[in-house]
DNA sequence: GACAGCATGTAACATGTTACATGATTCA
DNA sequence: TGAATCATGTAACATGTTACATGCTGTC
């Protein structure tokens, strides 16, 4: 039940359409909630019957016609409440994780080429908040913007634990492949198990 | 298209019933890929009519009665290749950020207590995760261990990583309601923007 | 008027969640 | 025999994904 309330803060910050939001959620929200356009439309028709939200009044009803929406005061007492509450936050669901697991099973065929492409990915991902950061937040000012800047530095902090992690792992998968198993592609055997 | 291959990975482990493996997907397993015994049990339909696993020989096909599962060769085969790919890794998607950026539309009240709490419940999982290493990972063991270790690790920077950055936005968050705000209620407004 | 790009949607399906239903086993 | 627990499931719904459909606007 987050993607209702994603929609609603971004609207608060400003009144858009359903392609606008879209383009939101592609960066600044978006880095911490994506959502694909059908997703949008989908809920913002919900959050219209609702009552939550209303289309601004711009005589066009049509199909392929740009369609603003505002939040109304029920929609803003909505996201009040689901912000102040409790609510617990998902474990971890992470397939490379999975995968790492999976591998200690099957073999770890490709593995190193793909821990290595990762490390780009989140490498180049820490560098484009860096940037933001450096761009759009400079010294403290007022709550609003501290607030923004605490989620992105979540970003980074997430972003450099997974550069320093992958570069660990891939100096462990590589000393492995050095070590006892030269092609690197055997069975692990089932026995064991720790962890369980 | 992950559960599948979590579960081919967890019956190549050990054969298991669905309530097993349901136990064995709150811990293990389950510390980066969680799933329900719903989940669990419609999965492994699907796994057995495509012929991936089958269930252990044992007379009893009703209801009520344990019914165990051992991966097949094209099981096996599935996964390998499922491992040895590419895959991206999905963006963020945390409900407390989304609620910190909220609160910086409708206001921040109880977030502090909120913060408080989700401090509290990554200080015990880091614990746990801590504990677990220490008792089952010693020295360099066996290729398979080795990669299970390094999941775990990851776990471990993870809840590090949470830890660090809820104790910087508790001190950020306290300091602001110090500041010009000692209410703690009042809408911040929507101007600016930066991050965007 | 043809085409590219903008903008809003529908449909079908996969995955995840919540609530409930049913049969077997054990033990008081 | 009745309650607790183990074990396997169904049903309904919410959410997320992928592919496609439709209408508008500007420009060559």
């Amino acid at each position: 039940m987050s993607l209702p309330h994603a929609i609603l803060t971004a609207l608060l910050e400003k009144p858009s359409s359903g392609l606008e939001l879209t383009r939101r959620f592609d960066r600044s929200i978006g880095y911490f909630w994506s959502a694909t356009h059908q997703q949008i439309y989908r809920e913002l028709g919900k959050l219209e019957r609702a009552g939550f939200i209303r289309a601004l009044p711009s005589e066009q009803p049509a199909r392929g016609q740009k369609k603003e929406f505002e939040v109304l005061p029920a929609g803003r007492a909505e996201l009040t409440g689901w912000a102040s509450g409790e609510q617990e936050s998902k474990p971890i669901r992470d397939a490379l994780l999975l995968r790492l697991r999976a591998a200690a099973v099957v073999g770890r065929t490709g593995l190193d080429e793909e821990l290595r492409r990762h490390l780009g990915l989140h490498r180049r991902q820490l560098a484009e908040y860096e940037e933001i950061e450096g761009r759009d937040f400079g010294a403290a000012a007022e709550p609003a913007d501290r607030l923004r800047r605490l989620v992105l530095r979540a970003g980074i902090g997430l972003e450099t634990f997974w550069v320093a992690w992958l570069e660990e792992a891939l100096a462990e998968v590589e000393e492995m492949a050095a070590g006892e198993d030269p092609a690197g592609t055997a069975d692990a055997d089932a026995g064991g198990r720790p962890g369980e």
